[in-house]
DNA sequence: TTTCGTTCTTGATCTACATCAATGGGTACG
DNA sequence: CGTACCCATTGATGTAGATCAAGAACGAAA
């Protein structure tokens, strides 16, 4: 499970065995089945984790009862409970497996000793940070101003392998749309070619 | 100006007066009178601003020529171009003064500059970072869920500052409604009064 | 003062999407 | 094997908010 780790920062850049050995040091690792969490509502376990097989969301329950998925992780992402609402608001912030999946979990203590220690960590991170914010920019917009098919059409673009492997009513959460509304258009797009 | 500023970092972290000699180094002061461009699309100058009077707001128009507002930037609050969506995209981005305004511009060279050497800095910026990620889930969440009379009495109390200042057309296009379901709002809510 | 630009208001219509309700298919489990 | 549960589909109806259109209020410029 950890090559998966290594060869994602290898994108970024290289790793001594030594650096190797220092990842290892500072992470657990650990399966879910389909549907288990990782973080329920008030267990706010502060860590990142990096997932190798299958798929985890992420989502809310707002105060009428209803589930808002805010990021689907397949392989070779990261999810956390640091970002997500974990502040303040009413709603509670859940993080489950989608698929059986494998992940590796990184604490804040690691995560900091990875920043210190490990060249190109710091820099790769902050990237990341930022490609995520203009991710979530882009959703704001589109989500304030297109049309429910373009939405759809735009995630299917963006994401290809998440929607094949999502039901689709978590795709309808997602994209805040009713499950009926995702079938019609999907119809409606089989019937155009 | 530069004291707007040093007062700002010493709500997190202490200045020394060493400290404040080396921000001054590393920023740039300017004003920029109503409706006067920070950026214009293209012109990605990579660096962030402090406004210490005044309100900027950033905004992209979509391929329909529509203006959609991602941010407002009042007194004690950065904003940056390198946020935003000036990737990809085939939308284009800019920051313009709502108010005549005051700003301390950083470029990124100065911002790892004071990563190193300005004690404090590092984590006071990566406390903004994780809580504008949070209000972006937030607003993600919103917009995708709660009704246009929601959107507008949350951003009232969240931002009552901003509301006030802020004429209702941008206010309408920062909350992804027309102009025209604002003021019938607004009518409502006098009434319930 | 008049003129002009900007912002806000109010009304009439239209439409995308939610909601409600029923049905059918797939898969797990007794 | 049938029963049950989850999920996707399809239709009928309702509604929030967009769009179109026409003023009204305000300040700035000259």
């Amino acid at each position: 499970m950890l090559e998966v780790l290594y060869t994602y920062f290898e994108r970024s850049f290289p790793l001594t065995e030594g650096d190797k050995s220092l990842i290892q040091s500072v992470v657990l690792m650990r399966s879910l089945k389909r549907s288990e969490f990782l973080v329920r509502q008030g267990e706010v376990a502060r860590h990142g984790a990096f997932v190798t097989k299958g798929i985890l969301r992420s989502y809310v329950i707002d105060n009428r009862g209803r589930e808002h998925i805010i990021q689907f992780a397949p392989e070779n992402w990261w999810i956390s409970d640091k970002n997500g609402m974990s502040e303040g608001t009413p709603s509670s912030f859940f993080i489950d497996a989608v698929e059986d999946s494998d992940i590796i979990l990184i604490d804040m203590k690691g995560h900091e000793t990875l920043l210190e220690k490990l060249k190109g960590y710091a820099e790769s991170f902050r990237a990341g940070i930022q490609r995520r914010a203009i991710a979530k920019d882009h959703r704001i917009v589109s989500s304030l101003t297109a049309s429910a098919e373009e939405r759809y059409v735009d995630f299917l673009e963006t994401y290809p392998s998440i929607a094949q492997r999502v039901p689709q009513h978590m795709l309808a959460s997602y994209l805040g749309i009713t499950p009926e509304t995702v079938s019609r258009i999907r119809k409606q797009a089989s019937l155009k070619k």
